[in-house]
DNA sequence: CCTCATAAACAACACTTTGTTGTTTTAGCA
DNA sequence: TGCTAAAACAACAAAGTGTTGTTTATGAGG
């Protein structure tokens, strides 16, 4: 039984490769939904067959691309298998290992996420992405407060809140070519959180 | 001199009415991008030829509907032309009142608006929303709080965190099919905003 | 080094959408 | 009842799509 990942002829690697590239690029250039087979295989320099060999087409291509990183998206922000509550806020100032790992991780692709949260980018990308923060937030709310309360406020509107801040927040870093580290971020966000943007404003501790 | 809008001959008001619902149709069933003129017309049950007499493309189309209804919403969430700091925050259950009226635009064009901020569709559409609620709470806070603080964390930031949590509000609301008050969700969102999500969960005041 | 398998290039195809134009029909308006 | 303009109709070249059959070249193994 071999590998699940094949060897992997490198034709095929470097195909796949300048493909990427290319689609990264015409993303940028001129959006998803403007860009024809053509102008990818024509700025990858490879045959046009050539990329019906690999995709059906720029819809497999793209969720192929998209799969691939946010299941990575996914696993940098998911907690360790050993979690506490207390993983979701320590305190104001030290923010969750996991909210570090994830902005670590969008550094290290900065480019694929500018692109793809950018104006141009695919139509469904940021919709996904909000999932995923959405469902790992909504647990950890679950664990730090098992109880829907004395109905405050539904949860759901809660963690709906928190999650498009957080989207936000970090499309925010990116486009401003990301000027402070993840720690900074994440403790940002996390203070945020806690105390309100209200309070922010007005010079809260 | 006549008015800026001509009377308008009745066939052409059928035509951009029948014109416009196939859009928000096809919209909603296949999304923006995988629309094609000639759904549009075939289901608007007019010629091909007609839809160019009257837009460029489906990017004109989508670019007149879309401007039209956000300059209403613009007008809607704008401050009222005399307006005070506390305008922005009164206090934790006294919503401003360019908060509600903005509800109830959304409320009134509610198909219009999940729509377009649904998963199919349109591409730039929640991103030129964000910009205008970001403009308008950016004012309001430097309304509000003139100085750039001791440095307690950029504004820019926290305008986007407040901006982008706004917009998933709203769009949560949308999806659940509006099942609170447009009051009742303004009130929240100032909540939201003063005490910050983990004390609203927490069960704070 | 040679051979085999297969990836990629090349070429041609029918098909769809697009944008445009010239002509005819239809509907509003005075 | 006419005049005007909108809409329908028909046809067009151009471009993109998806597919297929054939040829070239490249990587892997003996």
């Amino acid at each position: 039984m071999s590998d699940t990942t094949s060897p992997l002829d490198p034709r095929i690697k470097r195909t796949l490769h300048v493909i990427r590239d290319a689609f990264l690029a015409l993303v940028d250039e001129k959006g998803f939904d403007q860009m024809t087979i053509r102008d990818i295989t024509e700025r990858a320099e490879i045959n046009r067959a050539t990329f019906y060999l690999h995709y059906r087409d720029k819809y497999d291509l793209q969720g192929r691309l998209v799969d691939s990183m946010l299941r990575e998206f996914a696993a940098a922000f998911e907690l360790p298998p050993a979690f506490g509550a207390d993983d979701f806020i320590k305190d104001t100032d030290t923010p969750p290992a996991s909210f570090i790992r994830q902005f670590e991780h969008i550094a290290a692709h900065a480019h694929f996420y500018k692109v793809m949260l950018g104006p141009r980018g695919v139509p469904g990308f940021s919709g996904r992405m909000e999932r995923i923060i959405r469902d790992s937030l909504a647990r950890r709310s679950r664990i730090a407060q098992p109880h829907e309360d004395q109905a405050v406020m539904p949860r759901e509107l809660v963690v709906r809140y928190v999650t498009s801040a957080h989207l936000g927040v970090v499309t925010h870093w990116l486009e401003e070519d990301m000027p402070y580290t993840a720690v900074y971020m994440a403790t940002q966000l996390i203070r945020l959180h806690a105390l309100g943007a209200t309070r922010i404003l007005k010079g809260g501790t």
